[in-house]
DNA sequence: TTGTAAGCGTTATCAA
DNA sequence: TTGATAACGCTTACAA
């Protein structure tokens, strides 16, 4: 067994052609005779010929490589995310180099320095820790998905949309006091439009209403904690009053259904709870969990057709840039289930 | 703003070096003076070059990408893995190339095909579908992991421990009779090796037990309408007796939990539950799920340190094939929670 | 429709 | 310690 690879000069040499038609036979088939296709057809299958992209890279500087910066796996969103992400294979060819940054902005930038050193074509980031500006200094095609996005395209789910979704479910419910739990974030946020829409609802309708802005914590045990002093406090402020709860995600709502399950043996008539995204967890909890879904195959192919046809354009003798960044915007879906009446 | 890029040959014009001297300044600096190293980074800096890995890949051949093959991203197993695998970029460099099969066998061809293509040095496969003796012709080297594994290396659970784990727990907790659920699957899989386990503690102790081999399905309906038979099943054969349940991991443990919970409004104490994996859902549950916990960072990092071990066998001038592949098992950890005694 | 020759940005081999 | 030169495998003018 041979170590040694078969490269167009051996295929060349064993045709009688030249590198030049070799390559052509792979880049721009229709410009030989059916004949000589055929000719090199075979020769690959004598040689065992595999094609070596390395050699294309450094000629043509295309590299169909796209790399990632995700915050990390272990949250259902980005791993569903990136799930959807590297299904667009299929679609487009793109390869994609994955880097999870862990929220650490310098770390980051060393993945970035890596990415740009194999010359990727695009990047899509899902990872908040850089400013978008920061971003769109590298002077390469960029998607964000679910970030602060000034500087740079991207695809967010409509959170406007989602708040307001939540607020109508919960009032359809008949609550007497709708509250919303979310963390404190900056303006510029995509989910901080949650807050806007869900407050808006409230207002136009005169609902009471709580909004509940703090750090519920990074790990299980913080999260348990927090909320059940949010219940406690609940509680004390509104003792017999029907509660809407419109939580920050599905993770934290099934840790209130739980608590409450745990304090009460069921989940109260007085409560009402709403989650956001639709992961498993809103489906597999013990009572499944009313949420506002994300479409995440959605939002991942459109990231990647966007990105694509900056990508494209970039390739052209003469691109084009973009006066504005591009913003796509998809609508959740409101999924009743059995935490809401 | 140029477009075009610094290379080497703008660096040794800059400083009356030649392009040899600036490889040497990164690959092997030593053999340089420091004034003429330091000549060197103040041109880097002056010229503010990016330092560009195909060139080099090209020469040298090495790539340091590693292909990845994950069935999904949706089971927490995978995303997880997937998370600590790309961990160890910080301390290899290698970085990672991942597709997502699907199980389906002839796209995970074509994704090792353009793995291939692209010079990757090595291969991490989680995903079932190909079988080790093809997995080996690629000539490749080659990690799997919680896969049949006859001709390749890999990193493993030591499932016949966890097996024993979980039947000793269910032991303890005074069970009447010990079920385990789980798919049928061949021998040469690692997980056949908990049923093993569980039987073998099962006989020794002369424990009653009941071993249900079937298929649960592969959403989360179907898996509950099987659980929910194998319940009403259970009741049927074993009523009034303690019954300490093995599933196969911790989603189908808690979709039994909910069942039994949605069913008596509480776990009864006739029923004992373990599941495997110890999955954010077994913290999360309602009742805190016991379960066998599998080791993830220390199989991800073993599996990086074992290809990375072989990656460099074979970077060697005369590498040493081995002779048999190496297989490496990693103890699961016992974890107690609420629904065992 | 096909071929020639010059790159692409590094590293490797020799020689000095 | 440094340099000249030839790879590495493919693409791309330009020519025929």
């Amino acid at each position: 067994m041979k170590k040694q690879k078969v490269t167009f000069a051996d295929i060349a040499a064993y045709t009688h052609f030249s590198k030049t038609t070799i390559s052509r036979y792979f880049n721009n088939p229709d410009s030989l005779t059916l004949e000589n296709q055929q000719k090199i057809a075979d020769a690959l299958v004598a040689l065992d010929y595999k094609e070596n992209k390395v050699g294309r890279i450094l000629a043509s500087g295309r590299t169909e490589f796209v790399g990632i910066i995700i915050p990390n796996l272990y949250m259902h969103y980005y791993s569903e995310m990136l799930n959807q992400i590297l299904a667009t294979y299929e679609t487009y060819g793109y390869k994609f180099l994955v880097f999870a940054g862990n929220d650490m902005a310098d770390v980051e930038r060393k993945y970035i320095r890596e990415l740009l050193a194999y010359n990727i074509e695009g990047m899509i980031i899902l990872s908040p820790t850089l400013s978008s500006e920061e971003l769109a200094s590298y002077n390469l095609p960029v998607v964000g998905i679910e970030r602060e996005d000034q500087y740079i395209c991207s695809v967010n789910t409509d959170n406007y949309m989602g708040g307001m979704q939540a607020a109508s479910l919960l009032k359809k419910s008949c609550c007497d006091i709708l509250i919303h739990v979310n963390a404190r974030m900056p303006e510029t946020t995509p989910a901080f439009g949650r807050i806007q829409g869900f407050t808006d609802i409230c207002r136009e309708n005169n609902l009471p209403y709580d909004l509940t802005l703090t750090d519920l914590g990074n790990t299980f045990r913080e999260n348990r904690e927090n909320i059940m002093e949010l219940v406690d406090c609940w509680e004390q402020k509104y003792p017999d009053k029907k509660k809407g709860i419109f939580m920050p995600n599905d993770t934290h709502a099934n840790v209130l259904l739980n608590i409450l399950i745990q304090k009460y043996g069921k989940l109260p008539d007085t409560y009402q709870i709403i989650g956001f995204d639709n992961s498993p967890i809103s489906e597999e909890a013990v009572v499944p969990i009313s949420t506002v879904g994300q479409q995440i195959p959605v939002i991942a192919g459109e990231a990647m057709s966007l990105l694509s046809s900056l990508m494209d354009e970039r390739k052209k003798r003469k691109p084009v840039p973009l006066k504005e960044p591009i913003h796509k915007v998809i609508t959740p879906i409101l999924i009743r289930r059995s935490t809401t009446k």
